[in-house]
DNA sequence: CAGGATCCAGTTGGATACTG
DNA sequence: CAGTATCCAACTGGATCCTG
């Protein structure tokens, strides 16, 4: 999968070709977007259909009530996610994802699909890193002789 | 907008339908991997060939020294980026995306399609955000439970 | 030029307690 | 049950100075 050349369209190739500053904009959208310590868990709790909120608070280990709350509330306003408040006596909130919320899940499948392929190959570079990071004993051009 | 019954009957997946504690796990590594404030923005740099330090300082705006310095070694740990270092007399050294990195990026592409894609969309549920969201005026089915 | 070391401000996020 | 509010510890990241 290393040689597809999915969304490149932005992004050309020549020598000149610095990043845009726009487009690093977007970068940090994302990031501030879903790159949260629950985002990401609660989107894909929520993949599995509607859920209450304790439900939420029990399915993903390990948040707080606020960072759920803060969580879900963002995501409701960024219309990923929807709430549904019944007026009972014993109060009943209903979470969902929307078709938005749907779709950028199936993007991130892609990411944890990636890691789940990598990360092994990943923790093997962890472990015994820096063999051929040292100084160039391949020895590709250097030297320039500058004195 | 208000459609909440996106996937609200389709409660399938049985009784134990929770996230995978070790789904969890992964979405975490992504996040701790690419989810700082600067690797993408490093990674899509050197998507364009070849840098040197002081061409990522100056190409990714706003970046110090600390941090491109902290980014480029977690990187080339993790195998995603290899760096070259000539040994002359004004040190140069050389940062390029190993295959890792670039399938990495194939990835990320696609999510920033995804935000360039809805950004818009998302911004406008921002603006003006919590109409539909408030208590049900509509009362969908507040069936009195058992107790 | 490339990067290490240190100090420090801003932010994230957790625990707890309280409310409607 | 479903939050809200407050306090506080930990981490992130920027500025600056210093070294090979």
């Amino acid at each position: 999968m290393d040689t597809a050349g999915v969304a490149a369209d932005t992004m050309p190739t020549g020598p000149c070709a610095r990043i845009p500053e726009g487009q690093s904009a977007f970068v940090r959208e994302i990031l501030e977007r879903v790159g949260d310590k629950w985002t990401l868990l609660v989107i894909a709790t929520l993949q599995q259909g509607v859920r209450r909120y304790s439900d939420l608070h029990h399915t993903v280990p390990g948040i707080s009530q606020r960072m759920l709350t803060l969580t879900l509330r963002q995501l409701v306003q960024d219309g990923l996610v929807t709430r549904t408040a019944y007026a009972e006596v014993p109060p009943r909130v209903e979470y969902a994802l929307t078709p938005l919320g749907i779709s950028l899940l199936d993007i991130v499948g892609a990411l944890i699909d990636w890691v789940s392929t990598h990360h092994d190959e990943i923790r093997e570079h962890r472990t015994h890193a820096g063999q051929a990071t040292r100084k160039s004993t391949t020895k590709p051009t250097p030297m320039n002789a500058k004195s």
